[in-house]
DNA sequence: CACCTGTTATATTATTTGTATAACAGGTGG
DNA sequence: CCACCTGTTATACAAATAATATAACAGGTG
């Protein structure tokens, strides 16, 4: 999977890599049981330190998207938990909602907005 | 308007502020027109230094949330801009939903989960 | 025994966050 | 005119975070 970091971006770039490889498994680009390039290695293809893809390593292992197998590595796990998800994702959503509220846009728009997305994604599976 | 500041967060203080008061938009408790306490008196009333409130205030004009009045100060002043606002949430969506797909979270979970926070938020509005 | 994993420890630099004083410019009302 | 209220700006400083740089360690593989 092509991986881009953006060095003006004022988002930090650990958390850049977990939202690609986030967005990675969510395109089917990674799958479940799938090894995870070295810590060492994506540093390397990156251009990167390797310390900073291990923090978004442990950042993906805490959120439950990746286990460590001792033999291979890092491995894409993740955690099908729905109560916990649906936690999780409604307190991200209540902040972005409570935006889209002040700025006069209903809910009509943001499903179909949700919709959009999907397809979008959707998409990028199915190729 | 109530504003709680969670010290022990690891959310930044200001950023806590911006979303409290974007909130407090959200649920009419701020409406267009209104003023928002001085950078002193806010500060003052949670406890924090001056230019932390300073700093929210100046990212919610950024944001199109807020204008400044030289004679009043912060007043509320929503950006209606329908475009700018569906592509800055789409943004923000587009991050969350991956998460979501990834835990085989429907679009149909997605949509009455959207419907539940904003059947919250409008209760807090008429009342 | 080399070689690959992640992990841990330590140190250093730069940036961000929050605080602390202080001053300045514009507007208001006595 | 003058105190007094706005936000704004300029410094300075401490603490936390982000990123880098070396180096070493433990577990597993071939």
């Amino acid at each position: 999977m092509l991986i881009h970091i953006d060095f003006n971006s004022e988002e930090a770039i650990y958390q850049q890599l977990c939202n690609q490889i986030i967005l990675g498994i969510a395109t089917c680009q990674f799958e479940d049981g799938q090894v995870l390039p070295s810590v060492r290695q994506l540093a390397d293809d990156i251009g990167i330190n390797m310390h900073t893809v291990n923090k978004a390593y442990t950042v993906l292992k805490q959120e439950g998207f990746v286990k460590v197998d001792r033999r291979r590595g890092a491995v894409i796990s993740v955690d099908y938990d729905k109560q916990r998800a649906e936690k999780a994702i409604g307190k991200d959503l209540r902040v972005i909602l409570a935006e889209a509220i002040c700025r006069n846009l209903t809910r009509e728009d943001i499903h179909s907005l949700v919709d959009r997305i999907y397809d979008e994604y959707e998409r990028y599976i199915n190729s």
